[in-house]
DNA sequence: AATCGTTCCTGATAGC
DNA sequence: TGCTATCAGGAACGAT
């Protein structure tokens, strides 16, 4: 599912090769991805516009228009966002497709159509956006920032982790990979972990989020950059989809449980 | 204020 | 073989 370098990976991609189009019709296909927004204000106050570059927050996708609107798009679990030719056949799950001028198409798919996009004058004006947490590649996020967020909470550390108040932009995959590299159980109370290990979590969510940009992503299931493309990350996962294989830090079976009604991976053997 | 369960959705898959 | 039940999960929401 696409987390922050899933989403970060496809931000690249359409900055590179979308920058600049004119979006000449919009094409809504479902309207339930608007967000209760009716089409047709929605299609009305795009069309003719340009791109005019691509931002990221958290998991969020920043589109800015000509307009100074910004079309903020939130791909949740299934959602692509691909840039193809309209000779390509567009894809069966495309919930909005924006045609542009020159042949090409910016193609909104999302086979559970848990994705959403809305338009803003002003994404700061969106609680999803203002109540995000720090950008965990971004200077504010540092050992003693995250040790406070953590203060105070008495949940366990995978769930509070997955808070997008605490960190902007960690899903189950990276939450869960940056538990392993800790060496931290997902179920510790949150509040009850020592310096060491707040700051061994910090760097670990940093390293494997860098790492995850570099292999464009990691393609478990649906996720595609933005020409369609699988990341490979997925291939130097530690715990994340691998229940019954050996660890690859202490060769103890990685065990997998349903924990607050989310699969949870980890190593017994190396997670304390 | 924090936390927990429920809900949304549909293709893939396990089980019979 | 073919059908049906179950599963996957981010985040908003309501209840506690």
């Amino acid at each position: 599912m696409p987390e922050l370098p899933e989403v970060e990976t496809v931000r690249r991609d359409l900055q590179r090769r979308v920058r600049g189009a004119v979006i000449e019709r919009v094409e809504v296909r479902n309207p339930g991805s608007l967000r209760g927004l009716a089409p047709r204000p929605f299609t009305g106050e795009i069309r003719g516009r340009r791109f005019d570059g691509f931002a990221r927050r958290g998991k969020h996708l920043l589109c800015a228009l000509c307009s100074g609107d910004t079309l903020v798009v939130h791909l949740r679990m299934t959602g692509v966002m691909l840039h193809q030719s309209v000779r390509d056949p567009l894809p069966a799950m495309a919930r909005i497709v924006f045609h542009l001028r020159g042949g090409r198409r910016l193609v909104f798919a999302d086979q559970r159509k848990f994705g959403t996009m809305e338009l803003a004058a002003d994404p700061l004006s969106l609680p999803a956006i203002w109540k995000l947490g720090p950008e965990p590649l971004g200077r504010t996020f540092t050992a003693a920032r995250l040790r406070d967020a953590l203060q105070g909470r008495t949940g366990p550390v995978k769930s509070v982790l997955l808070d997008q108040s605490v960190v902007a932009g960690l899903g189950n995959i990276y939450v869960l990979e940056a538990l392993h590299r800790a060496g931290i159980s997902p179920k510790r109370k949150a509040c009850g972990l020592r310096q060491a290990e707040t700051a061994r979590l910090h760097r670990s969510i940093v390293a494997v989020l860098r790492a995850a940009i570099a292999a464009r992503g990691s393609s478990v299931d649906t996720y595609r950059d933005g020409q369609g493309k699988r990341g490979w990350f997925q291939v130097q996962h530690r715990v994340y989809d691998r229940e019954g294989k050996a660890c690859k830090r202490c060769g103890a079976v990685i065990v997998k449980e349903q924990f607050r009604g989310r699969g949870t991976y980890w190593c017994p053997g190396c997670q304390r």
